[in-house]
Order: C-alpha cells, then structure tokens, then sequence
DNA sequence: TTTGAAATATTAACAGTGTTAATTATCTTT
DNA sequence: AAAGATAATTAACACTGTTAATATTTCAAA
C-alpha cells in the first residue's frame, strides 16, 4: 500500500538530524526509512545509495558555512576581515560538529565524488574550492595593504587553512581535552582555549 | 577440531595488515579471522571485540612513532631539533598513512580509552600524551637559546601541533590535492608541496 | 593408564547492515 | 473501463559484530 509522497528533500532532513546526532555508520538505511514512515528501499529510488545522501549533506553543509561567510564584508579593513574568517571557521567547526566531520574528515563523500563525477575532467570539488578560493582573496587584500610582503598567497592560504583545520579536528576529536594537564575541563573552557590559540597565532600572522 | 596455537601478536599482526591495506570499516572479524585460518569467535578469546583490536594498533602505532622520535637527540641545536621534529612527523604521516588515521582521526581507540580505563581516573591517553610533552620540551629548549619570546610553552605547542596536524589530514584526506590548481598533480607533487609548506612554516616561526 | 578439569577452539544463532530484483498498489491518461 | 506510468512494497542476498552453547584437545592428578 502506498503510504504518503515522498520527497529528496523530507529524506535529506531526517538523514541529516540522524547523522548529527548518531554518526555515519549508526545510521541505517532502514533507521532514516522507519523515522519517515516508510520502506527502507523506497529510499533508493530518491538517492543512488548512502554515500548519495553523505554527499547530499555535505554540500548542505558548505552551503551553510557559505551564508557564515557572507556576512564577512562588512568588515573592511582585510587583516581584520581575515581574523574574522578564522573565527567564522572557527564557530562553525564547534557548532556544527557533525557537519564540520562530513565535510572535511569523511573519506566518502569525497570517494563519491571521485566516482560520480564524468570520468573525463577529474573531480571538482567545487564546494571546497570556491571556499579556499574566498580565503586567497582575502589573503591578496591583505597583500594589497602592505601585509604578508615576499609570501605567496596560495601558499599562505594552505599553512592558515590547514593550523584552522587542525585546531578544529584535534578539538572536535576530543585530543585537546586530553592533552591538557588541568583535570576534568569543560567543553567550555576547551574551546576558550581553541579560541585563545587562534589569537596567539593571528599575533604571530600579523609580524611575519 | 583444534588447527593451532594462536597468540595475540598473530592476531594483531593480520589485523594490522588488513586494517592498513582496507581501512576500518572494510575489515571484519571474520576476514582476520579466515587469513589466520580460524574460526572468527576464537578471536574474541583474544581480544574483547573490533574496539580492542584498534586499540592495540593505535599504540602499535605511538611506539612506532615514538622509534622515529629517538633519533632527534642527534640534532643538538634545539629550534634545528625541532625542525627535524616536525619533518619526522610529516614524513610518519605520509609513510604510515594508516597508522596516522588509527592513531589520531579515528574516534573508536579514544573512545575504548573512555570506557575500557578504570573509571575513577579518567582516561589517560599516556601515548599522546608523552609524544606531546616531547614537543613541549624541545619547544622549551628552543627557549632557552633565546626563541619564543614572551610565549607560553603549552600554548605554543599546540598551535605547533594542530599546524602540523592539519596539514598531514589535510594531505591523506586528498583535499591538497582537489585545492591545488594544476591538475592531474602525482602524489609526489602533492607531498613536496606538504614538505615546502612546512618549511615555509618553520621560516614563520623562528621570526615571531 | 585412566580420569577429569582446564584451556582452547568450534558451530549455531541473533540482530543488524547496504543493496538488488521482483512484485504490488496507486494515480493518470486515453 | 483499460492501459500505461509512477511510486511504493516485500523478499532475498551476502554481509557485519557479537554471544551462548558446544565440542575438542591438553595436561596434571589419581
């Protein structure tokens, strides 16, 4: 008997609050399925599989870190708006844990891509790309107003993304709690800590 | 019938392989078990289940780093030592790609530590731990001879560390890769581009 | 040497997984 | 009403980690 209509989008909302709240591998077909109502194989008439739906959410996700950006112009003066865009990456990556997991630690969604995608231009990643390309802009604005003399903007994008990615994973994973010598930290007082360092290094970033 | 004495080191040993070679997820109980040739629940007379067996390979993994450490004490300027120190944490990364995911992406060994320690003194991840304080003190040393000025030594090796560690993720993962404009970029291309960046990085720090 | 407990491995089974093929039910159009 | 398209279903396959119950082998004591 049928049931109700269905949509990609009614199955991408409920895979998405599954996925946040139990992780990519406690999350079955069938789970996503009963939450909705319906047969578990309904599901793949609507995506090709679950690195479909992994990959669904991870272009939601940059998506939403997208609109987190957008609000960055109104800050004018470049080194600024780049130490705004590290807080930016910053928040996201703490409150979108789950997300910020998908998009860039998975190894499927990326996998998806490499196979979906037509075999002759090799994967575009486009997401990803225009996000690093905002960062490079902002680096040359900042080159344009006397900062980062004798470096190359590229090269600078990828040392500030990769210290941001690893101070976010080493946070989200729990390694940073660990490796602190005070007892029993709250959350609270980690990500003060995660947040502190970003300071020290935009500091150092200011008087290379 | 009985086919042959086994012993955890034969356990681990297959696991390791087949953990290095297929990933997590991809190896089963029941493959380690068939290479070994036997039965797949003789395992769990050996180990207490799949989060164990990570585990053992997650340390597996620290002495192994830990080897490659040893070797630093040959380096008597301290802020060269530490040079040495970040290229051998690079190249650890890319020779032993598996070793690196199990011992500092993959949620399930910290998880284990969590649960399986006696839960009165909360986990203690010791391994990370001694590897982190080595960074400190040669963070320390190269304080000595006059470096980092006016910077806490923790701090510093934290933000050391998540550099380090965000570009090692962000060269296994493949994002490098897809964030690089020329196309068809081979692995070794990729990497030195991972070696340059940290040498672009160490630049940065002996001038702060 | 026989007996019996300890050690070691095995089979059977449970509850779950992603996914495909074949089938049924409903809606739409002629 | 009949036919075709659409949308959902059930059944099944080949897996997964893990537990309980069972069998086999080893080895020391009687």
């Amino acid at each position: 008997m049928k049931r109700k209509k269905i949509s990609k989008e009614e199955i991408l909302e409920v895979a998405k609050s599954l996925f946040l709240e139990q992780g990519y591998e406690a999350t079955s077909i069938r789970k996503i399925a009963s939450r909705i109502g319906i047969s578990p194989t309904t599901i793949y008439l609507y995506y090709k599989g679950k690195t479909e739906i992994v990959h669904a959410l991870h272009s939601a996700g940059f998506e939403l870190l997208k609109k987190k950006f957008e609000t960055l112009h109104l800050v004018e003066e470049p080194f600024e708006r780049l130490k705004a865009m590290g807080r930016c990456y910053i928040d996201f990556a703490i409150e979108n844990k789950g997300f910020y997991e998908i998009m860039f630690i998975m190894k499927e969604p990326l996998k998806y891509l490499k196979n979906s995608e037509k075999p002759s231009c090799d994967s575009e990643w486009e997401e990803g790309k225009t996000a690093f390309h905002a960062l490079i802009s902002t680096i040359e604005d900042c080159m344009d107003n006397g900062y980062f003399k004798h470096y190359d903007s590229h090269t600078l994008a990828l040392l500030i993304w990769a210290h941001m990615h690893g101070l976010c994973t080493l946070n989200n994973n729990g390694q940073l709690e660990l490796v602190n010598n005070k007892t029993d930290m709250t959350i609270q007082e980690t990500e003060s800590i995660l947040k502190q360092s970003f300071e020290v290094y935009s500091q150092m970033l200011k008087n290379i």
